[in-house]
DNA sequence: GATACAATAGAAACCGGTTGCTTGTTTCAA
DNA sequence: TTGAAACAAGCAACCGGTTTCTATTGTATC
């Protein structure tokens, strides 16, 4: 018992039997030919106990090569911004896992990992959430590995398994809704090119708004500002010198600064101007209630991707690869409302 | 080579070598009584690279007793809601650690663990951090084990590490700064007896309020509704029944919750009302500008438990057991001002 | 009294690495 | 030519568990 923390062999010492025995009567491995009489059951299981033993788990998952363990990936670049969706996600991941038959554990990896190396943790994960990317080199591992995974709100390879909001539906639905209520001087506020390559939802976002400008016959409408940077210089050149009537943001924290420039701005919200983004419902309830917003499924992607990620563990042959494409909902708050002018 | 993922003795025999060789060569284990010529290293070096070869790295902490891991506890209760301080606290170890010298990769458990249980991982961790609690299992484990850690705003064993805010303090400047704008009819909004239990904060914060109105010879005033559930009834019965002018509220929520209140009961903040509440600074900048607020200095949380942490690592005998009290600070924003009525 | 089988328990191999110690081969000075 | 030092690489123990295989004893059956 060297480092003072007691193992198998000092149980087994102690007690006067064998390291297997303990090993058996420890994990109740008993029965299927092998048994010991009740008596060496209870002192070994005293010994264990008066010694404090706990099995050391590495030991363990070396030789079981599991570790019941569920890793996520990406937490550094996705769990750094406060109220986006992903600790949504995260939540709702562990949430499901929690309360599986099995037990499993979940974790996250919160460290930066250069685009070369490897991100796979030291212990052997019996499956994968990546938040929307990992590093090529941990993909390249986990399919060398046969670990089961599920990629949340990224693109993952043609055979993988993904789990992904529908942006284009969502920007239609958004642009569907300000059409009705009778607005044609609609704005979009977000990232534009060169800055659409970070993630599909900037290039779709994007992308379907122009679409469906285009299809409506609508002349499209940017801003030269920064919205989150100069949200009243962005108001002021599109509202009042272009005539804007609404607003689509890329994210609620545009949307944000947006009504409260509107309000230094003597802009009524939603009476003259309308405002909507994307968001995730938790995140809309508890820091801009109010907002009317494109509901991105957060909750949802989360308990989707983790009921996936256990269907694949537990009924590796009966899951086939497949992309789960989440519809996104408008849902109707105070910022929008028809235009002024009508 | 059975379930496709090469090992040292693939490599070996591959290579033409025994394992031992394998190990020494990848790992840079030259020198010391030990050689190889050039041409075999660079032969294993190939081979390696072209089986794909990565050590399994849970037989690699068996043997060397480290995996370079520090592990994160507490994430279930710490991490589930959002803008709480924690997030920060977080974000800002991994950044310190993920800086350090000797890199070490972070991550945090998410899994919900009954008391009883233990929550270490698989794996053998080189240091811990704990997000205000664990079980108690997990303490022992820690201590028996003799890990590093530190556990963040909470409590821990005397002999132990740990970084706290100074809620007493930080809830006497709260009290200090109104006083001094001239407020007497001050309230406060939190948890009451008897649901104090849960954390010191709950306690500390309460306790100051009676204290320092006892001080000041002020009657202390706590609403009969919840702030969170029904903010316009806390509200009526404090600040219209009562003549509050002054709310100091545990959270940022609760206060955010006020404030809409206020709008709605057209009661003017701060002219009418001045609303304080504790908070992050990062949560306030980004959920709620403009509240006046007592900054809770999770960022600097964060990287002291971190660099605490880290030094344990390093020079395990040069660091002795403390607890770091940090200082809570006034921020002021828009949300405070003198009595309406003087 | 010989045989079969259940009950009980230990020995040893294995998981995939690391490392102390040993062995065989060169090289080079005496 | 010889012996020692330096070079090159392998053997085997070890980390702490799990599991297969084997051994011993006791008891029931014929």
């Amino acid at each position: 018992m060297k480092s003072g923390v007691p193992n198998l062999n000092d149980v087994a010492e102690q007690a006067g039997v064998s390291k297997s025995t303990v090993s058996r009567i420890l994990n109740n491995r008993l029965g299927n030919g092998f048994s010991v009489k009740p008596e060496v059951r209870l002192r070994v299981i005293k010994v264990a106990k008066d010694l404090n033993y706990r099995p050391n788990l590495i030991a363990k998952s070396l030789t079981m090569q599991s570790t019941q363990m569920i890793h996520i990936f990406g937490g550094n670049h996705a769990l750094s911004d406060l109220g986006n969706i992903y600790q949504t996600v995260v939540n709702n991941i562990t949430q499901v896992v929690d309360s599986a038959s099995k037990s499993y554990d979940v974790t996250v990896d919160m460290s930066r990992h250069a685009p070369e190396t490897s991100e796979m943790p030291a212990w052997k994960i019996d499956g994968a959430i990546i938040l929307a990317r990992c590093t090529l080199t941990t993909m390249d591992e986990i399919a060398q590995m046969g670990i089961p995974y599920v990629v949340v709100n990224g693109t993952c390879p043609e055979d993988g398994f993904s789990v992904v909001p529908d942006d284009i539906g969502g920007t239609r639905i958004a642009m569907d809704y300000l059409r009705q209520l009778g607005h044609t001087k609609i704005a979009y506020s977000g990232p534009l090119p060169p800055y659409l390559a970070g993630h599909s939802s900037l290039q779709d976002r994007h992308d379907t708004y122009l679409y469906e400008m285009e299809h409506y016959q609508l002349e499209p409408i940017f801003g030269s500002h920064e919205t989150l940077g100069s949200a009243e210089d962005y108001l002021k050149e599109t509202v009042i010198e272009k005539g804007v009537t609404a607003i689509l943001t890329y994210g609620h924290m545009g949307a944000l600064h947006l009504l409260q420039a509107a309000h230094s701005l003597q802009i009524a919200v939603p009476e003259k101007l309308s405002l909507i983004c994307f968001c995730d419902e938790y995140a809309n309830q508890v820091m801009s209630p109010g907002l009317t917003f494109i509901d991105l499924g957060s909750m949802k992607m989360g308990k989707v991707a983790a009921e996936l990620l256990l269907d694949q563990i537990q009924q590796p042959d009966r899951v086939k690869p497949q992309r789960i494409l989440l519809q996104e909902k408008l849902v109707v708050r105070n910022t929008t409302a028809p235009p002024f002018d009508q």
